[in-house]
Parts: C-alpha cells; structure tokens; sequence
DNA sequence: AACACGCCCTGCGCGC
DNA sequence: TGCGCGCAGGGCGTGT
C-alpha cells in the first residue's frame, strides 16, 4: 500500500501523536508476518520505555526508544500504523498492539500480513538486514545525476523495474514511478542505460516533484479502505494523479488514452505519445 | 551477477 | 446469492 509520501505522511503523523510518551504494554495478537514478530523481545524489552524519535529509511519506520533498541515497521501493502483509544474494538487484523501511558493504543493493523515489525539496536541499525542494503533516499542531495548514471549504466533493464528496486532508490512503488515518468516523458519500459544525463535531471526533478507534492498532499488514498493517516484520514493525492490506474482514459497532455502495461508482473500506466 | 518471476496473505469487484 | 477469477499501493527467495 504505503509508499514513500505515505511513510512520511504516518512518521508526522506519529510525531504529533507518540513522540517522548512511555510504552506500558505490548500485545501481540498474530506474531506471523512477513517475518515472525519477535514476540519475547517486544514483550521484554521496550515496555516502560519512551519513544524518542521517530524516523524514515525508504518505506521503513524506526521507532527509536529510550534504552538504545528501535522498533522497525515495514507497512507491506495494506499496513498501517494509527493511535486509538484504549476502548476502541479490535479488529481482526490487529496484530500488535502497544498500549502507552494515558490509555491510548498505537496498533499495527495488516489485513495482508506482507508488513513487518523487529526491534534492533539503534547504533547497529545500518547493518540491519532489511536496512543494509537500500539504496539512497530521493529526496536527499545523494540522488543526483552522477549517482543514477553510473549507477545504471550497463544496465538493460526497463527503467520502470529499476526505480521499483530499493538498492537503487528507496520509497517508489508502483503509483510514484508511473506518475514521475510521466511527469519526466520517459517511457517505462525504456532501457535504463538508455537515459542520457539531461533524461536523469528531469527524472530526477519529476521523481522529487511528484513525491514532495503527495507528502504535502498527505498521501494516496485509493479506496475508502486504503491509506489511512495516524488518526485515520486519507490523503488527497489521488485527486493529482495523471496516469495511475487510468487505463483507457485520456492522457491530460495529448488526448490519446492512457495504456496499462505489465512489468516485472505489476501495472505501469502511460501515454505512449507523451513518453518516449 | 543480473534479472524476472512466484509467492506470501486477505479482501474486493466483476462476470457468470 | 454465491462462486471463481483477477487484481491490489511490497519485496523476499529462488531459479535462470
């Protein structure tokens, strides 16, 4: 589900909600995730600890607490992460809660169970093993023109799939990279190493544009079921989309319509005039 | 070594 | 109304 505007959208959202309070207890109610859930640890280890921080890596939320451990949080496709009332019912798909002082929840909800939880030493956390070997952040000064180049440049493949892999760029899924290539005309399915380096400036501002505007939008919210922010509103993004899940509607630009086309087994949506 | 693909799971909308 | 199918915002592990 969550992409990287998304992420961002729920660590504000956790700020305002959880920063500096103490966990008093932890629950868990399904420990099977992507990964098992380190229930013995959790239990352990972080309760009557505060959370000082709250940080981004690619799609992952890290939790830093008050003992030098850090809760990591992966959404997967349908995760989310939101603070309620004690009182409030339990759904099915409440897989772990952590009860904070004052009587509210913040609970991880994942109907799909592709999302993960871990708790990790806070100093160590670049070799954590879903951590050490992502790629740079898009919205840093690291991801520039020299970087993407050399990056790519004896690479084939269509450069839909390499910005989707997160050794190379982390926090763009399938809805930003349709967007951002649309934005930058480049065809999805183009060769990576086929870009010259004015190709790399544009995809690089459009990648940026795209993503900043959907943080400021407060994310993608699909359907009434999809993303929801920590207090449990969509975003407004859908609203700016020019290309995602539009097939057979007409591209604003030309006219001609809009064709969906599978890559790597997911959806990409383009215009064929417009991207070349 | 680089790359595509199947698969992990639940839920929804569609055609029949 | 129910059933089977395809599809869904991610990414790991496997096989070529």
């Amino acid at each position: 589900m969550p992409e990287l505007p998304e992420v961002e959208t729920v660590r504000q959202g956790l700020i305002q909600a959880v920063l500096n309070r103490k966990i008093k207890d932890v629950e868990i109610f399904q420990p099977q995730l992507r990964f098992p859930v380190p229930v013995e640890k959790l239990q352990r280890d972080i309760i009557g600890c505060e959370i000082r921080s709250i940080q981004r890596r690619g799609k992952y939320l890290i939790l830093e607490l008050s003992n030098n451990l850090s809760i990591i949080v992966h959404l997967g496709m349908s995760g989310r992460l939101f603070v309620t009332s004690h009182n409030s019912k339990i759904d099915k798909h409440d897989h772990v809660i952590i009860s904070l002082e004052g009587g509210e929840h913040l609970r991880f909800r994942d109907p799909r169970r592709f999302g993960m939880i871990d708790v990790y030493p806070s100093d160590d956390l670049e070799n954590h093993a879903r951590l050490r070997d992502l790629g740079v952040e898009p919205l840093t000064s690291d991801f520039d023109i020299n970087y993407c180049f050399k990056k790519v440049k004896n690479s084939q493949r269509p450069i839909k799939n390499m910005l989707m892999d997160a050794s190379f760029v982390v926090g763009l899924g399938n809805i930003y990279t349709s967007e951002a290539l649309y934005e930058a005309k480049i065809h999805p399915g183009r060769a990576s190493n086929s870009l010259t380096k004015k190709h790399w400036k544009l995809l690089i501002a459009s990648i940026q544009s795209v993503l900043k505007e959907a943080i400021t939008q407060g994310g993608t919210t699909l359907q009434d079921e999809g993303f929801k922010n920590v207090l449990g509103s969509g975003g407004m993004f859908q609203l700016k989309l020019k290309v995602y899940g539009k097939a057979g509607e007409s591209c604003e630009t030309c006219g001609h319509p809009i064709i969906r086309l599978v890559q790597q087994g997911r959806s990409s949506f383009f215009c064929k005039k417009c991207q070349r």
